[in-house]
DNA sequence: ATCATTGATTTCTCTAGAGAAGTGCCTCAC
DNA sequence: GTGAGGCACTTCTCTAGAGAAATCAATGAT
């Protein structure tokens, strides 16, 4: 009728993945230390390499360790871009130290590598927000220091910017937004929307994502002052690269 | 020299997977349904237990299933609550129909299921941001029908609050930001920080997560007209709970 | 010096089997 | 009808072994 007095301590796999996770966290393992492998865990405790591995990808899915195929398992290293919500708001206002993350200064140089448009019948929720059931739809890979980081797919009404420089690979000299505002549909809202769920298999291709990481995907629909959406923007971004910051008064 | 003419076809339990997710992600198999088990693969596919295991585990680390031990294995089900950042500007400006994605209405009971108030030392970013070496710990969980989807540590300089409604579990009418204004410190300023990540195993635990559900972390830093620092509320989120929204202008 | 090859090491994939532990349904006694 | 017990089924944990594939360093040929 009662508890059992003895609690059931964890399996082995776990009690060795508790102790190398335990390294990582106290800091006697650090970014991009190597981690005790298979055979050295085998020989350690005395278990099978299915036991051994599955201690491992228990920190691999955490996102603490990454396994290169050949060569060990090391632990990961946690390095991200700031990206900023409202630039008007956020611009240093409360000047340095106020972060509570750590991150890599700004201004690293992105790089555009893929590039991909087309007009196409929208998704249903794209044709709702729109109001369009057509779009041109801009699909870009940006990277940093080579690393893929972010996915970028924009959706236009293809009535609104059919003919125009949105739909070529070169939009001219402000980009997208500038030549809304030619046509008289300067953004002045924006609205994201933010999830995080593991990545499809085609992101984890794209964004050369290790076992572990998550994505966080940003859903931005940008207005103009009379409230027409104009753009929706679906990213995608390596979770581990990115740390988002949004600034707003109350 | 060449590329392999012959492109290696993916190993057994990825094939497995890859045919399964298809039937989540095509609809054939629906929110809640169940996934043929271990047994089942091994006799229709003719493999051994563990690489049966093994392609169930890829969905599951994925998110897109959850084991029930016992019982079989199950299609997962998404149906978040939406947080809004910005109350002010967000207040449905934009009408109906204007989410990417779909939430559950709001104004659903939260319930505070566990609160812990200390007062200790700060971490070190915690301490640089309040510029407090010592700060009153407020920790909270939130459940919502009765499943625990947010934990939340609010920090407040110690000096500040001492011997208010702050330090004890009832806070009064509006909460710590009422009385934060009694004090002549009326949080009006908001910085909020999001990351996302796999999940620590305390915060499994607290947040009964399955496997492959990855959190949000969202540090939160409220202050008063003047810029001061009042208030660092670290939040951990079960990502496949909630929706973010944050709305701006350009 | 440079490049190709080789070999040791490592992770990755898979087989075959066994017992533990939790779940859910059915049956049987009351 | 209702509750208890048992049983079938499920996932979970682990052992033992083997070959494939990628990496890295050392060696040897040019």
């Amino acid at each position: 009728m009662q508890q059992s007095p003895v609690p059931p301590e964890p399996p082995i796999y776990r009690r060795i993945a508790d102790g190398l996770r335990e390294a990582i966290l106290s800091g006697d393992l650090r970014d991009g230390d190597r981690l005790p492998g298979e055979n050295a865990l085998m020989a350690r405790h005395g278990i099978a390499r299915a036991t051994a591995r599955q201690a491992l990808s228990v920190l691999i899915n955490e996102g603490l360790a990454v396994p290169k195929r050949g060569s060990g398992v090391y632990v990961r290293q946690f390095r991200p871009i700031r990206r900023h919500g409202s630039r008007r708001l956020s611009r240093d206002r409360w000047g340095r130290g106020a972060a509570i993350w750590d991150s890599d200064t700004e201004g690293r140089p992105y790089t555009v590598d893929e590039v991909d448009i087309d007009r196409e019948r929208a998704e249903d929720s794209v044709a709702r927000v729109l109001d369009s059931p057509e779009v041109w739809v801009r699909r870009r890979r940006y990277s940093v220091n080579g690393r893929p980081v972010q996915l970028s797919v924009s959706h236009f009404p293809a009535e609104l910017v059919e003919g125009t420089a949105i739909t070529r690979e070169d939009t001219g000299p402000g980009g997208v937004y500038a030549r809304l505002g030619e046509l008289g549909h300067a953004p002045a809202h924006f609205t994201e929307e933010i999830r995080a769920r593991m990545p499809h298999p085609h992101e984890t291709v794209q964004l050369d994502l290790p076992a572990g990481t998550p994505v966080i995907v940003i859903a931005r629909v940008a207005r103009t002052t009379d409230g027409v959406a104009v753009e929706v923007n679906e990213m995608v971004l390596d979770a581990a690269s990115y740390v988002l910051q949004y600034d707003f008064d109350s």
